[in-house]
DNA sequence: ACGTTGCGCCTTTTT
DNA sequence: GGCGCAACGT
């Protein structure tokens, strides 16, 4: 990293009177810049920290320049700072402003697998729908709301029966999220600015709090973030945005590249500063990336250099098929690293999609390679924990139906679907949530008594832990209520093995561990409601990746394409460079290679030192073999530079555990 | 009311 | 090759 800024670099950091526009290519150290600024502003330009907010889009990128900025400051004070994603910032927006809102304090965020069962939930009772369709209302909604759409304006302005139906569905899924008093991951944005389009004195008092803004991946705002940032700005516009539009990797979220050059119609006073020296990459893998974003239309145009050595050639490896593929890749990676004395935390391995991870993970254990997939959101789709998570959530908020219906009836208590239905209908007549209508007394009219006695021993169990967990030591209230309804046991009782038991409780821990961390810092706070807070930053998976010292070990690094923006690593492994995967099938269909292509961009960018990309031959897909082709992008890349690996696969399995174990015995002699 | 089994459907990327 | 969902059996 270049402890000496250079003079653009400079230039950026010293513009604080104009709104200010930086176009950071891959490696030229944006956050360098970002970092240095804030403490420029701190220190040389009179602000105090707590007047300044630096916005990113991951919670890893805002920790790491969290990090960054405190050892910058050294022992001076950065109280106040405000260092946090566009959703947190929106989140304690929201949280402090709830009232002016219309949300009880205790409002939960859905994710998008709680508001798919919402959409579901909606959708059965007009006419039947199948998954596709769910997802698309899904989209359609979020679309909407980043756009900054009202159910309203949507309605009014539908031209066919579909759109209305759409528009329709809209509207109710707006009313039941207040009705549940929760708030999904788009409302966290686009509350905060209707809330300040609406009141100018709550619009103030932020402004005055915010006194400068800095946001990192510009590229990657939508309308609704980009409305956030000019309101919290206002005319003046004291801020500084950081973005490349080779790295918008997210347009499938509503990021529109464009909002870099609306800055200027927006701002006339902007000023622009490009920042073109790359710092990361050796020349070869650095002319290679460029020559392969050459093939996208640009609307600012800039051209990275380097001063680093040429490098390596970059190797790409022609294998017979995924399980191939990971072996080769895990082979390369031991024999390089034996050859070059380095550690594995130098190295990483970038696939397009999460599921390719199952056949590398693999071959990396075969071989006692450590390593850490990271990013996986897949952690909290996993039944136990959205069950803990839903106790959780109804004892946070109670008018959670969501939350409701997951854990009624978990482990059993002889709550079927008769039973729920009635206590539904009896709820929606009186406008109440479930669990209010568990105590009703016109409920046992309803019910039959086996069925109201199980409803009564629910609630009143849900009843009694929120109690004890205002009294006091929530923990061990959570604690105890696991106990209670015996959720070890019921693991036990649902699982395959004892295994599979044991690995879901160890889950179950993890989770508790999480829990406990957040609720401990928002007590320290002084939250007023430290369960609350502590499940929102869940859902937020605020806690994922966070322990640096973890980060720091000796392991090989998994991740997407997506995931890895942002990072860099020495060596990199760019596996499944094939038509349909990169570029993904998908995208070729709504042709919009486009963006594949500035993903190819951000993995070739992520290496150093040197860069091996591979694909196979065949691949499984849908359980099925499927021929493939090496991806355009291979074609893309400057021949010369390239050495392309072609390898003569042993024919039969014993000729290929044969070579395996061969390959072992040769690396076992060089370790010793 | 609950559990099991078999069928058919996808599968991009994330706060 | 893994999920949810529907139908059936207890």
């Amino acid at each position: 990293m270049a402890h000496q800024l250079n003079p653009k670099q400079q230039e950026a950091v010293n513009t604080v009177e104009h709104p200010l526009l930086v176009l950071a290519g891959a490696g030229s150290g944006k956050t360098s810049v970002i970092t240095t600024k804030i403490v420029h502003l701190i220190t040389q330009c009179g602000y105090k920290a707590s007047q300044i907010a630096a916005v990113t889009f991951t919670n890893k990128a805002a920790r790491e320049m969290k990090a960054r900025v405190s050892s910058l400051l050294g022992g001076r004070n950065s109280r106040g700072l405000i260092v946090s994603t566009f959703h947190n910032l929106g989140l304690n927006i929201i949280r402090k402003e709830h009232k002016a809102l219309n949300f009880k304090s205790n409002f939960t965020i859905f994710d998008d697998q709680d508001t798919l069962t919402l959409i579901r939930d909606l959708c059965n009772k007009n006419a039947d729908a199948d998954k596709s369709e769910l997802i698309a209302f899904q989209q359609k909604i979020s679309n909407w709301k980043n756009d900054l759409k009202s159910p309203q304006q949507i309605i009014n302005e539908a031209t066919n029966q579909d759109d209305l139906a759409a528009a329709k569905l809209y509207e109710a899924y707006d009313r039941s999220m207040r009705a549940y008093n929760a708030v999904d991951f788009d409302d966290l944005i686009r509350y905060p600015v209707e809330l300040f389009r609406a009141n100018p004195d709550i619009l103030e008092k932020w402004q005055n709090k915010i006194r400068y803004l800095l946001v990192d991946e510009y590229q990657d705002t939508n309308t609704c973030q980009y409305e956030l940032v000019k309101l919290i700005c206002g005319r003046y516009g004291l801020f500084t945005v950081v973005g490349d539009d080779d790295q918008s990797i997210y347009s499938w979220r509503g990021a529109q590249p464009e909002n870099l050059a609306l800055l200027q119609d927006d701002y006339p006073n902007l000023r622009v500063v490009k920042l073109e020296q790359n710092y990361r990459s050796y020349g070869r893998i650095l002319k290679a990336a460029n020559e392969v974003i050459s093939n996208n239309p640009h609307v600012f145009e800039k051209s990275l250099w380097s001063d680093k050595i040429y490098g390596d050639e970059i190797k790409i490896l022609a294998t017979d098929d995924d399980i191939n593929e990971a072996e080769r890749i895990a082979n390369e990676l031991l024999a390089h690293k034996l050859r070059s004395a380095t550690a594995y935390s130098d190295y990483a391995i970038l696939y397009r999609g999460n599921h390719q991870s199952r056949f590398m993970e693999k071959a990396l254990i075969e071989k006692q390679i450590p390593y850490k997939v990271s990013g996986s959101t897949s952690f909290f789709s996993r039944t136990e924990i959205k069950d803990i998570m839903a106790y959780m959530r109804i004892l946070v908020n109670p008018d959670d139906d969501n939350a409701f219906l997951r854990i009624v009836n978990v482990p059993r208590r002889e709550i079927g679907p008769t039973t729920l239905e009635k206590l539904g209908l009896y709820a929606q007549k009186r406008h109440i949530s479930l669990y209010d209508a568990c105590f009703e007394l016109g409920l046992k009219e309803e019910l039959h008594a086996k069925g109201y006695a199980a409803i009564e021993r629910f609630s009143k169990l849900i009843a009694r832990t929120e109690d004890n967990v205002k009294r006091g030591d929530a923990m061990a209230v959570i604690h105890e209520l696991l106990g209670y309804i015996g959720y070890h046991g019921f693991l036990y009782d649902n699982s395959s093995s004892t295994k599979a038991a044991e690995y879901r409780w160890s889950n179950v821990q993890q989770l508790l561990e999480w829990i406990e961390r957040e609720y401990t810092n928002a007590e320290e706070d002084n939250d007023d409601n430290p369960l609350a807070r502590a499940i929102n930053k869940l859902m937020l998976r605020e806690m994922l990746d966070r322990n640096e010292e973890e980060a720091e070990a000796n392991e090989v690094q998994l991740m997407t394409l997506h995931a890895s923006k942002g990072l860099e690593f020495n060596h990199v492994y760019l596996v499944g460079m094939e038509e349909e995967l990169l570029p993904h099938r998908s995208s070729i269909e709504e042709d919009n290679i486009e963006e594949e292509r500035r993903l190819a961009y951000v993995g070739i960018t992520r290496a150093q030192k040197t860069l091996t990309m591979s694909y196979a031959r065949q691949r499984k897909r849908y359980g099925e073999v499927v021929d493939t082709e090496p991806s355009r992008f291979l074609f893309e890349m400057p021949q010369e530079d390239l050495m392309w690996e072609e390898q003569q696969m042993p024919q039969t399995e014993e000729e290929r555990q044969e070579k395996g174990r061969k390959n072992m015995d040769a690396l076992r002699a060089m370790l010793s």
